[in-house]
DNA sequence: CTGAAAGCGCTTACAG
DNA sequence: CTGAAAGCGCTTACAG
């Protein structure tokens, strides 16, 4: 291991003074007028030991870090570690890092990990709001790093949001079930107030007015997955008529499998199945469930670039940019023609 | 926005030295001999003014950062989040945090990211081996940033590792089926030189040996999934005897499912399904999937453990740390009673 | 028991 | 066209 070389060694073997290496190494050389043929000679010895600025130095002077923080509840959820590697690519790419925290539905150790976040000085933010965080992400946004949203949106906090279409997807599920030939189309959603939830009530209920169906609506109570089988199953007891189900999450899908399993219904025969968020199970299920899929990298990739243009924009942009991007029906088995 | 307090502040106010403050807040105040009473005016109003030491410059400083590199193939593998949220955990509980990368099967790009850690002076690196970056990771380990690999091992490189016990897990695998009375039972694996790899089939070949069996192994080339399916399905309907089958990856339980479906066979009752590494399609499966899991927090929490005892030791133990757990093997209606 | 000072490796206004 | 110097906020040997 050589010891490494800093901007005085170069300096010093060339005769010259750090400002000028520092120039010629921050490509500044024609703005400051370094003559050419000095340049050229600093950067040839730069290249020769192979000098790379100290990042940990240059971070100290000028407060950027290059990181960003990565905040999401839990980033072993299939859908936020998809996000988290693409995320990572586009800002490798960049010349920046993530740190990553999950919140686990804890609002200290949220306002915790947001602290540590700006301790460390990240110079932005990527974050899917957590549950009682609003007020800190709000001030968040007050400050000067740019922060911006994804996944869940809030109409109080004014940021730079990237989310999908809710409402379309729902409606375009509807739509898709009506063209099968379904006409009994339950949707089973949780109780809450979260707007892409509500969004994707919406969606649903409009489909079924425009279609001119007949709306069935179930909204579950959040809890363990033992009782929100049992729910659905009491619902789908309930409902006889239903011929096709909507479930408005990844976990409502799970339980909506159990439920159907456990009172012995074949999908799509009996009944029909469609999932909102589209995960690896769904493909391999027998048969296959349909599913209204978030476009990953998609996302990943309008996040970073909100991001990106933030941080090289110097004057605050009070503009504020909100991307709403479209979902993609995968259409498998388990809502196959019916007749 | 107030601006940040630093330590000279604390030391106009007292009308101190900066040194003095520095050995409070750092908890040397014993060590450097420092008056009570003093003592307790430092920590009285670093606590009223809400100072905390400024992270960069301690870093730049003491070329301490407080990050830990974390690679592998790809983040959004659910064995590999499910192991980053835990060591997140771990982490953020003592002061760290993690920075992460996918190598992608990307010699060139592990590379670079590698040189990217370096660069931002990680304190430690939890690295699970990609292919082909043996001498790299080698040279890591040179060092003097402590190195702690997983997942895969690889007998050449002298580090700290946590594995599993992949020769016990096949081992027991074979067992239970056994117990459960299959007689003729197939192992699928890759063909490959990764330690682990070799390890789990060893583990199956000892346990047909000492349970009195007969060795059914299908080493499949490397390749698309479409493929995978293709070469299980021919092996199926070559060794038309098998009554279980044990996968030796989940890639390979993937294939496996989808070539038994292909050949309309019914699990358990025309064959057993056994898959070496468990994941939640399995358990949502029809029927769920019996399968050799591995323990993700304690791996998790081993890889901490290590890693923090060598950031704490000045001196680099020339000892080396092997873990090795034990899998867990997680029954379901994919291997039931035969009779 | 406490303080004055060097220095980590950079960037950048200022001077010439 | 180039250089001397301040300073970012800390830690730590050294001095008294």
């Amino acid at each position: 291991m050589e010891k490494k070389v800093s901007i005085k060694d170069i300096a010093k073997l060339l005769g010259i003074s750090i400002s000028t290496v520092s120039f010629v190494v921050n490509g500044k050389a024609k703005e400051k007028r370094i003559s050419e043929p000095l340049t050229k000679k600093v950067l040839e010895l730069v290249e020769e030991l192979g000098y790379k600025p100290d990042a940990l130095a240059k971070s100290f002077r000028t407060g950027k870090t290059n990181i960003i923080g990565f905040l999401v509840d839990d980033i072993s959820e299939p859908f936020f570690s998809g996000i988290a590697r693409f995320i990572d690519e586009k800002a490798s790419q960049n010349g920046y890092k993530i740190i990553y925290s999950s919140t686990r539905n804890n609002k200290t150790k949220a306002q915790e990990l947001l602290q540590i976040f700006q301790d460390r000085h990240v110079d932005g933010y990527i974050i899917a709001l957590p549950n009682g965080l609003e007020d800190e992400v709000k001030s968040l946004t007050m400050s000067r790093k740019p922060v911006v949203l994804f996944d869940r949106y809030f109409p109080d906090i004014k940021a730079d949001y990237v989310i999908i279409n809710n409402h379309e997807g729902t409606f375009n599920a509807v739509k898709h079930l009506k063209d099968k030939g379904y006409r009994n189309i339950g949707f089973i959603t949780i109780d809450t107030i979260e707007q892409q939830m509500l969004d994707r009530l919406s969606g649903y209920e409009d489909a079924i007015k425009s279609e001119g169906l007949k709306s069935h609506v179930k909204k579950l109570t959040y809890g363990p997955s033992s009782e929100l089988i049992q729910d659905v199953s009491a619902f789908l007891k309930e409902e006889k008529g239903l011929d096709a189900i909507i479930c408005a999450t990844n976990y409502i899908t799970m339980a909506g499998l159990r439920a159907i399993q456990q009172l012995g219904l074949k999908i799509p025969d009996d009944i029909a199945l469609l999932s909102f968020d589209d995960f690896e199970l769904l493909e391999f299920s027998a048969p296959p469930i349909t599913a209204v899929a978030q476009p990953l990298e998609e996302i990943a990739e309008n996040i970073m670039n909100l991001l990106l243009k933030r941080l090289n924009s110097s004057k605050s942009d009070e503009e504020q940019f909100e991307v709403v991007l479209p979902t993609v029906l995968n259409v498998r088995s388990s809502t196959v023609v019916k007749l």
